[in-house]
This record gives structure tokens, C-alpha cells and sequence, in this order.
DNA sequence: ACCCTCTGTGAAAGCGGTTTCTCGCGCTGT
DNA sequence: ACAGCGCGAGAAACCGCTTTCACAGAGGGT
């Protein structure tokens, strides 16, 4: 904000025209209809003067800011900045802005900073929210209205769109499977995540539909470093498969497998879900799960502004995502497969 | 924005606690020293009625926002998006959020997104805006207080954050040139990019300081897909190492040799800038210039802070990359160095 | 008893716009 | 000539909050 004083005014403006604020704001929203020639010198005058409307006023007196909020656990997951980055440009293209926040994956925060943030905003949109679903129940109202992306909830008017991670992943498992894997290890994300849920279900379904699997779970993260933790523990779980929870997980395990000797995809397979923009160029490229994460931040806003304009919320999106076979996944091999110790000298982390 | 009356107001919360909106405000602000007993009622009220006050009526008020704006040229660049990360964490932490915006590279947007954005923050961050420095000049008092990330200006009062990118572009240079490359190409950013300038120039400083020194230079762009597209004129040009503008070109190369079945390092060095988080897991590991852009982030909302709270600006902050050295550079091989046709058959992209 | 200070609270004027309501004026119809 | 109408533009209320200023009442000094 300008010191006080320093910036003009509307009511500058009305003075150096001889007209009333009311007539310069006609002017300026062009919903003035009297005589051309007082618009013209209310259009010199502001002109002159450099005058532009204080957003903020409007704002207030109109009750809509053309700003929505984005909602993230974690700014620097790179899927999250996709869907910004396709929010930000389509909203943009409707003259919107976005005003971005981070709960640091702190559940807990999350209802109270929506809320804040709402009050900033015309709408918000919750990306991947980990809060309960009766907290989420409990805000609703005060957020509409809202858009959920990757948690969809069957009590709340509001646009929905996710991928369909259960679909996906299920693509993966068979994938691996067709090449011939029977013992998997799934490396699971967020504890309180939904999408990891959905993956974790679909698994389980996998499981029960093809018996001669055996599908080992680890309790892992959503970060790079996450995956290079529990490199260890997947060797040693003697799975042919690593099914991680997204690519930040996988290239981690790759990375720690390769420090422990492990070679990917010779000795394990391993796949990723997301498809960053740098899965392709991973050593060895990845295999993984595409997910139009741009087009879902693109998508959310496009329905999110029929929504504000009084449309209604529309069905629930399931983007699904499309496998990409890259150089990560592999028949086992049948040394891996038999043998009990592997190639691993001082296995990795604990 | 709620529809109209139906959130409360601090008159509401007034008329229930049968006070005065003076007082109300007063004591949601900790300013109130009357009885304590009134205090307290009106504290009952306000929760009991779930008020909040209107961040946009405060702000009107105020003459603050509690909002600070990033304009940067491409959100769904990495850099400016670890960047974006780093100062929307630093800011959340003093209670202050962030509005990005984005000029799709285009520099004559620059100015007009920037004073717009402005008018609804207390401040503005510009990360290497491209726009002219006369521009600049022209839009800083409306801008004030603003930071600058990446492009310095002598003659602006602002914190003004960078990175020594023709230090790190020299070391790289130096390293090769260690290795016994001559022979270079060096792929250019954008053309107005002011990052892209000083890389330029520190290597016209090392092609005098080092005569043996025979350097090309292609226009190339950003983006992975720019580095792809010129992979063919960079093997053309016989250089035994390319240095391109960023990892994402250097990753988009190295791909675009790849399919056109040059090995690098073993027939070209290949080296990046940025270390993205990726860059380490890219095939071969990329050699390149660490920076760290998040801390960058992270203090520019320091500075720009403190600038806001009415220090001065501070000294110009310039930070020094590190190069990683990885697997992307070796020593030039005899024969790529002597023969003049390549592994190439049909060479590339023009 | 009186004046003065101090204290707790409310009234009102901003902040910078938008919008409803009103009013004066020139025009038309009879 | 006069009622009625439409039109152009201003006055004022309002959006929700902060803050200055004023004021009533309590308490203390002489």
C-alpha cells in the first residue's frame, strides 16, 4: 500500500473533471451513459492524473476480489506446482490471480488457514487436503465456494477432480505382473493422504484378484529422501517389484538402491506414479503413472468459475492416468528371484 | 466473498455484546485497557456468533494487506519455482501470503502486471523481470517497496537478490577447460533475460582470458524442449562441450543427442546450471552449478521485510553458485576431437 | 463545593470505491 | 400552457473495519 495520501483518488479525479465520484466510476466500469464529452474529460482527467482504481476498495464494495486461493501440503512437491502452474495461467486468462499457500503437511492447520484464506478470496481451492473428512464437512460452508482436488467428497457441493490413482496404480501392478513379478512391495505416501489411500485400496483389490502375488508394504513418504530411506528395507523385503508411491519416491529408491549395488531395472523393478517432467530422463527412465496435473489445475479452474457464477458444481472429475513404460521395469530375473542374498554387501538404511 | 449479510460483522458482534464497533475492534486487536469484564463479553460474543474480522475491510483500513506478489516470467520453471516455494514459506512464517503471477514471458506485460499487482499487496517481488531497465525505472516509485531477484539496478532503492551466474558460468568453463576441452558451444536463454547477459559476458571474459579457446554461441531458449530442438546445431558445431543456459536445456540436449545416438560425456560434456532437484538423477548425472534458489526465496523475504519496515534496502546480495561435478563431463575423446563426422547419421533439428 | 485530570467508552470520520435514490431539466403530447 | 416523462448527473448510503476525537463520570486536590 502507497503512504497515505500519495496515490489519487477517485475523488481527485471527480475534482479535476468538476464531476461526482459517482460519474467517474460510471466512466471507468463503462456504465456510463450520459453525454460522450463529460466522459471524455472524467477519461483525460484520470488519464492525467494516472489515476487506477484501488483494487482493494472494489473489492469491498463489490464483494468479489478476482482472486482464488490454492491450497497445497507442500509447495515444493513438483505435482502441486503443475496444478499451480495450470490454475495460475488459466485464471489468469480471466483476469484472476492466485494467492498460494503451504500447510507444511500439518493437517491440523489446514481448516484455519482455508478459512483465512477464503476471506481473501472469492473461492479456494483445496489441493489434496489431509484433513478429516468432518473437519472437512465442518468448513465447507464457510469456503463456498470451494473446489477439492484429489479428494473427492460426496457431502459437499463443490467441483471435484481427481485422478484416478486406484486405476492407475492397478495398470502398474499388471504391468509388472505381465512381466512376470509375483512378490511386490508397495512404498506407501502420507499416512493421512487420500490418493495414497485410493493406491493402497486398489492394491489391496489387486491383491485378492490375482492370489499368486504376494505384496509386501512399507510405510514410506512422498519426497525424494523418503525413498532413499527405506532402500534397505525394500532389498530386504526380496521383492522383484518396488511400487512406489509417486516418482519423487521412486527416483529416491533408485537412487538409494544404486548406492547399496542394487541395479535397477536388473535387479528390481521399480515404478514411480506422476509423471514428472523429469521421469522421462532419470537414469533409467522411469516407468510410472501420467497424470495431467497442469491440465487438472486448468480443469479445476474452469469449473471453479462456472461454480462461482452460480452453475452448478457438476460431476465429479476422475482424470485417469496413462501408464508410461520406460526403463525402470523389467522381467525378474531368475538370480533375484531364487537367490536369497543379493548383491547387497552392507544393506542400506534402516 | 459471502453473499451479502451473511457473515457477521464487527457491528453484529457490537449490537450482541451491546458495545460500540470501537470497542469490538479494539479489543480484536489487543488495543482495548477498559474493564475487563467488557473485554471479556465481547470475546464471548464474537466466538459465539463465529466472527472473524474482514481481512479485505482491514486492509482498506490499514493501508496493509499482509500480502506480498511474485511476478515471475515462467511459473513452471523449476527455479522460479523453488524460488516461489522458498518465499512463500519465509513470508507464512511473519503471517504474510503470497499472490504469484505470471508474464508467460512476455516483457511488455511485465510493467502493467506488476503496478496492478501491486496495488493489491504491500509489496511486490520481481524475479528477473525482462523488461527494459528504463521501464524499470519508470514503474519503480509506483512499484516501491519491491525486490528485486536476478536483476540488479543500480538505480532503484530495492533489496536486490542474484546469483553470480558469470562466476559460475566461468567455473564451469574453467572445469572443462581442465578436463582439455577447446572447443565449446554455449546455448543461449532468452534474449532478454538478464541472467542470460552475464553468462554471457563472463564467457566473452573467459574466451579472451584463454585464447586457445574457440567458443560457439546458439540461441536456444529454457526449456527442455529448446534444448532438444538444437541438439543437432550443437553437434554440428563440433564443439567437444556444450554449456547450456540451464539444466532444463542441458536435459532437453543431452536427450536430443541421445536420439540421435551421441553419448554424453563420451562424444560431448554436457553442463547445466540451476541444480534442480532432478539434476542428480538425470542420465548421466548432470554436472552443473548449484544454486539455491529456494534460500534465494527465502531471503528475499527477509530483506524485503525489514525493507518494508522501513530499514534500508541493504547491499546488493550476490550469491555464489557451486558446481557439482557429475557425469556429464569427461575429458574430450580423441576421436571426437579429430574427426569431423560424427556418430550422427541424419543429423537432428535444424 | 469546585475545578481539574484521568479513565473508559462511544460517535463519527475516514479508507476508496459502488450503487441506489433523488432531483432538476428539457422534451413531448394534448 | 401544463402535466408527464425520460434522461443525465449528483447526494448519500453502504461495504466492514480502524482511529481520532469528544465526552461523561469518577476520583483527587484545595
Amino acid at each position: 500500500m502507497a503512504r497515505r495520501g500519495t496515490t489519487t483518488t477517485i475523488a481527485d479525479v471527480a475534482r479535476h473533471a468538476g464531476v461526482s465520484p459517482a460519474t467517474v466510476s460510471r466512466v471507468m466500469n463503462d456504465r456510463f451513459v450520459g453525454e460522450p464529452a463529460v466522459a471524455e474529460r472524467v477519461r483525460t482527467s484520470a488519464t492525467e492524473l494516472g489515476y487506477s482504481p484501488s483494487p482493494l476498495a472494489r473489492s469491498l464494495a463489490l464483494g468479489e476480489t478476482h482472486t482464488v486461493a490454492l491450497l497445497v501440503p507442500d509447495i515444493r512437491n513438483p505435482a502441486f506446482q503443475a496444478i499451480l502452474g495450470g490454475l495460475t495461467r488459466a485464471a489468469a486468462r480471466d483476469s484472476y490471480r492466485v494467492l498460494v499457500a503451504d500447510s507444511a503437511e500439518m493437517p491440523d492447520e489446514e481448516p484455519v488457514l482455508a478459512t483465512e484464506l477464503r476471506r481473501r478470496c472469492d473461492s479456494v481451492v483445496l489441493c489434496a487436503p489431509r484433513m478429516s473428512e468432518e473437519r472437512l464437512v465442518e468448513i465447507a460452508a464457510a469456503l463456498a465456494p470451494v473446489a477439492l482436488i484429489n479428494r473427492p467428497s460426496p457431502s459437499i457441493a463443490a467441483p471435484s477432480l481427481s485422478i484416478d490413482y486406484g486405476s492407475g496404480i492397478k495398470k502398474l501392478a499388471q504391468h509388472l505382473y505381465d512381466q512376470g513379478h509375483r512378490s511386490f512391495v508397495y512404498l506407501g505416501g502420507p499416512e493421512r493422504s487420500v490418493s495414497n489411500a485410493r493406491r493402497r485400496r486398489a492394491l489391496d483389490e489387486f491383491e485378492e484378484a490375482t492370489p499368486d502375488v504376494v505384496l509386501h508394504r512399507i510405510s514410506c513418504g512422498a519426497d525424494t529422501e523418503d525413498g532413499r530411506r527405506v532402500a534397505g528395507l525394500v532389498w530386504e523385503s526380496r521383492a522383484t517389484a518396488a511400487i512406489a508411491f509417486n516418482d519423487l519416491v521412486a527416483v529416491g529408491l533408485v537412487d538409494g538402491l544404486g548406492a547399496a549395488g542394487v541395479r535397477v531395472p536388473d535387479d528390481i523393478s521399480v515404478t514411480g506414479f506422476d509423471d514428472i517432467p523429469f521421469a522421462r530422463y532419470t537414469s533409467p527412465p522411469l516407468t510410472t503413472a501420467s497424470v495431467p496435473y497442469e491440465e487438472l489445475g486448468a480443469l479445476a479452474w474452469q469449473r471453479l468459475l462456472a461454480f462461482i457464477q452460480g452453475e452448478g458444481p457438476g460431476d465429479d472429475l476422475l482424470l485417469q492416468p496413462r501408464v508410461e513404460i520406460r526403463g525402470s521395469t523389467a522381467a525378474p530375473s531368475v538370480r533375484t528371484a531364487v537367490v536369497s542374498a543379493g548383491p547387497v554387501e552392507a544393506s542400506g538404511a534402516g
